[in-house]
DNA sequence: ATATATGCAAAGGATTTGCAGCTAC
DNA sequence: GTAGCTGCAAATCCTTTGCATATAT
């Protein structure tokens, strides 16, 4: 698994401007976050990390994302259940999300109409929309297949 | 301030049916959510009996927040601080809310547009909605007012 | 050379929990 | 009388931080 070329010049430029080191362990994370599309939390990576033979410590893991966000790199996503996950920034473009309550799963999706409407809401608010949380939690496909429904 | 007779009734109704008991510390609580239409923490809550001369432990708070959340009485708001809000869902239908980056107020709004889509949205991805979270944050009228616009 | 990064272990901080003593019913 | 509460203090658990050591540039 390696950085793409290009991605690692980004990494490098966006890194310089602030100062800052590629160090092994930024690049080992880096290239932990690049390869999975996923929703990963620190402790996935430790461990992926970890498993592959390059131990990197919980505390730089946490550095280190906190930089690639400051960077543009990843995204910090809260699901509301007091772990944080950080996806991958540089492949995807904005999207909300679905998340089961039953097997965890995040799904990932993206609408124009619900965005355009916050848009409007917050014009109508008088209010300098930022960054908003958008969060569907109920029971995926595959979970009411297995019967999950939970008896509502 | 008194809870309403038919709110006091409903909340021995709803308890009773749990085989929970109406503690003078559960009515304290409640008296406070119901008495104010804001959305508390449980600091709030914790300082606002106290300094009306009712001191409950915050332990007794956050267990009453529960049992209020289980029995519909108030609404568990995660706004991604690190802190729960709580409101009363008695006097209030479902909303959601902007936040105000800068001084924190919290302004509710409902959108029957966004929750239409959300629905469609769920139906398309064969995904069973059970709740969702909905947060615009940004600058409200009154900060951008008072210049507060981060230099964004 | 030296400003910046790392790892460890300890701190943080809101919330939860174990337990002994109360109390609503 | 007893199942269910309360308050206290300690435990949780992810995340952050202080500090001595190591390293990228």
């Amino acid at each position: 698994m390696e950085v793409a070329t290009e991605h690692l010049k980004r990494l490098k430029l966006a890194l310089r401007s602030e100062s800052l080191r590629l160090t092994p362990q930024r690049l080992a994370v880096m290239e932990d976050i690049l390869a999975s599309e996923g929703h990963r939390e620190c402790d996935d990576i430790f461990l992926s990390l970890r498993g592959r033979g390059i131990p990197v410590s919980r505390a730089t893991i946490y550095r280190t994302l906190d930089v690639l966000e400051q960077v543009g790199f990843v995204r910090k996503l809260n699901i509301g259940d007091g772990r944080f996950r950080y996806e991958n920034k540089l492949a995807q473009s904005h999207h909300d999300h679905l998340i089961c309550l039953e097997c965890g799963r995040i799904i990932e999706f993206v609408d124009r109409g619900i965005e355009r409407q916050q848009e409007n809401l917050s014009r109508e608010h008088h209010f300098h929309l930022i960054r908003h949380i958008h969060l569907l939690f109920g029971i995926c496909r595959e979970c009411r297949q297995n019967g999950a429904e939970g008896g509502g």
